[in-house]
DNA sequence: GACGGCTCCAAA
DNA sequence: AACTTTTGGAGCCGTC
């Protein structure tokens, strides 16, 4: 059963609807202030709630201490149907663009604060119509699929994604922020008066100054920086850490050191504790489908996607409870391995390490040469060891290979590809498309012909990388949807925060904070709801998608 | 002072 | 000119 909620003048409606979008009942009219209990008594029923989007419902509910097992978010779907190839042909497809083509509001906070409780303050758009006949478009664009199935199940999983996303900005990371700061003044020293550089910060800039001889030299700024590595001598085009490596000189060493200091300070400093980190938690807002490739961003100073390892010393359980923190192993490697079926590379992977599995079959000597090549595949690496290994590993697994290689040639071509489920690439914007055809034309520099040739490699690797890393994305998103079901039926009816939730997520790795005696049987699904995506994905194809999974007090502990 | 482009670095 | 993908954020610096 469907379930449309949108709202009215005084409060919002219920209408249920069948599989075709059509109403088959009677719609309910709450005020605001029923709305969540009118939920919360539907929910018995398991409708699969249909709504414009989730950041905009999700919040106030669980807020209201309402949690909802299934949902239609249909902005985020509009977006895939909208660019997907298999659905080209559509009524959705072919119209115009509308509110629908928008992307995701400002934040959930904002969004959340102006609703709660008081949904005439709310945005007012999009009305019961819009939500009614878009439903009826989007479930008509994916009937009218070549494989309804697929595209269904990335549906589905986006908009279980969006549920999750929501419930992990609700329940937060567990944080001690005075373990941040232990942290902090470990590195730094302690907390300096604002305006001045910490310590140890301090000190080092010093020594660099005197390598330098450069009094007044400020590292934060790459020509100031520049201008004194010249001065000493030392020739390098960019100040980038990797690059200034390669040097010898007395003034590296508290060069690097700065470097990583002030990054640690201005990435996740005092400041970011200050701003972040409330009442014991983390709130990440995450952007579901954030990402062309389908991946997540987020927004916000959090920058929960770019947690370093430096500071997650500081996400501990609460007292009595555990994170279970798992990340899928190798996870685009096997992707590509089950999308291509290659089966040599799928037996590659078979016994756990799928880079040691590549040696093994002899396509190139060490693990660290199949690591770089798998990585060169799938990024359109031509040059270095990467590109001197390719035509090995395209002879040892050439279905594999050649998948990406033909989505390289398709982005070159200007065409889109697609992910496993069905999400399609961008088309390349106009300019992109002016430079391939003025290449051919009469007036057509040597220079015009290159810069086009460039152009289209780069949006080649684009595509190569877009198919991997977005069914990647798809994969994660099973693993998640599956999970949380899982962790559900774990809880046995408690909230959400008071039994196994998922807090944590970034890309290939989750984590679920939970009581410690349940620990167990959260690793146990956590592994059975990975088995299960690729089940869900690839249906009995031979790839196995072998998680590592760490029990642990705090989240530095792992790996 | 606002703004955008650039550089650098964190993550996968 | 570069030659390996996707992101977000801080700080610097030139322009308006």
């Amino acid at each position: 059963m469907y379930v449309a909620l949108f709202q009215s003048p005084h409060g919002a409606v219920l209408q249920p609807l069948d599989e075709r979008g059509d109403a088959t009942g009677e719609r309910r009219d709450v005020g605001a202030g029923e709305l969540a209990a009118a939920v919360a008594e539907l929910e018995g029923e398991h409708p699969r709630w249909v709504w414009d989007d989730t950041t905009r419902w999700y919040p106030r509910l669980l807020a209201e201490g309402v949690r909802v097992e299934r949902c239609v978010d249909l902005r985020l779907s509009h977006a895939i149907l909208r660019g997907s190839v298999m659905t080209a042909t559509s009524d959705l497809a072919l119209g115009a663009v509308s509110s629908w083509d928008r992307p995701a509001p400002e934040t959930v906070e904002v969004v959340a604060e102006a609703a709660l409780f008081d949904l005439d303050e709310a945005v007012v758009e999009p009305t019961d119509e819009d939500t009614l006949a878009e439903f009826a478009l989007q479930r008509a664009a994916v009937a009218g699929a070549d494989d309804p199935s697929r595209l269904g199940l990335l549906l589905a999983a986006e908009s279980a994604g969006a549920l999750v996303s929501v419930e992990m900005l609700h329940a937060g990371l567990p944080w001690r922020e005075e373990v941040h700061d232990a942290i902090l003044q470990s590195y730094l020293g302690p907390r300096p008066t604002p305006g001045t550089r910490p310590a140890k910060l301090q000190a080092v800039l010093e020594r660099l100054r005197s390598e330098l001889d450069a009094p007044t030299l400020n590292p934060d700024s790459p020509p100031d920086l520049l201008r004194a590595l010249g001065r000493a001598g030392l020739m390098v085009r960019s100040t980038r850490s990797w690059e200034l490596k390669k040097l010898t000189h007395p003034a590296i060493e508290p060069l690097l050191e700065y470097k990583k200091l002030a990054r640690l300070l201005s990435a996740n400093g005092w400041h970011w504790l200050d701003t972040n980190v409330r009442h014991g938690r983390f709130h990440p807002e995450y952007v579901p489908g954030g990402v062309v490739t389908g991946r997540w961003a987020s927004k916000g100073g959090g920058g929960a996607l770019q947690l370093p390892k430096q500071i997650r010393g500081a996400v501990i359980a609460d007292p009595g409870w555990k994170l279970v923190v798992a990340d899928a192993s190798q996870l685009e490697p096997r992707i590509l391995a089950a999308m291509s079926g290659d089966r040599g590379m799928a037996e590659a992977g078979a016994a756990g390490d799928l880079y040691a599995g590549i040696v093994a079959s002899g396509a190139v000597a060490t693990r660290d040469q199949a690591k770089v090549a798998m990585l060169g595949a799938m990024y359109g690496a031509t040059t270095g060891e990467s590109g001197r290994l390719m035509p090995a590993l395209t002879r040892a697994y050439p279905r594999a290979i050649g998948l990406v290689e033909a989505a390289a040639r398709a982005g070159e071509k200007g065409e889109i590809v697609s992910t496993r489920l069905g999400r399609s690439s961008p088309p390349p914007g106009p300019a992109w498309r002016e430079s391939q055809t003025e290449a051919y034309g009469e007036a057509a520099t040597d220079a015009d012909t290159s810069r086009a040739r460039s152009l289209a490699r780069s949006w080649g690797r684009f595509t190569r990388n877009f198919v991997v890393q977005g069914s990647a994305a798809e994969w994660a998103l099973c693993w998640m949807a599956t999970l949380r079901g899982k962790l559900a039926e774990l809880g046995g009816g408690a909230w959400l925060t008071d039994s196994p939730h998922l807090v944590f997520f970034m890309h290939d790795e989750v984590v679920v904070h939970c009581p410690a005696d349940a620990s167990a049987a959260v690793e146990a699904a956590v592994r059975e709801s990975a088995a299960q995506a690729g089940r869900l994905m690839f249906g009995a194809a031979p790839v196995t998608f072998p998680l590592t999974v760490a029990v642990v007090d705090d989240y530095g502990q792992a790996k």
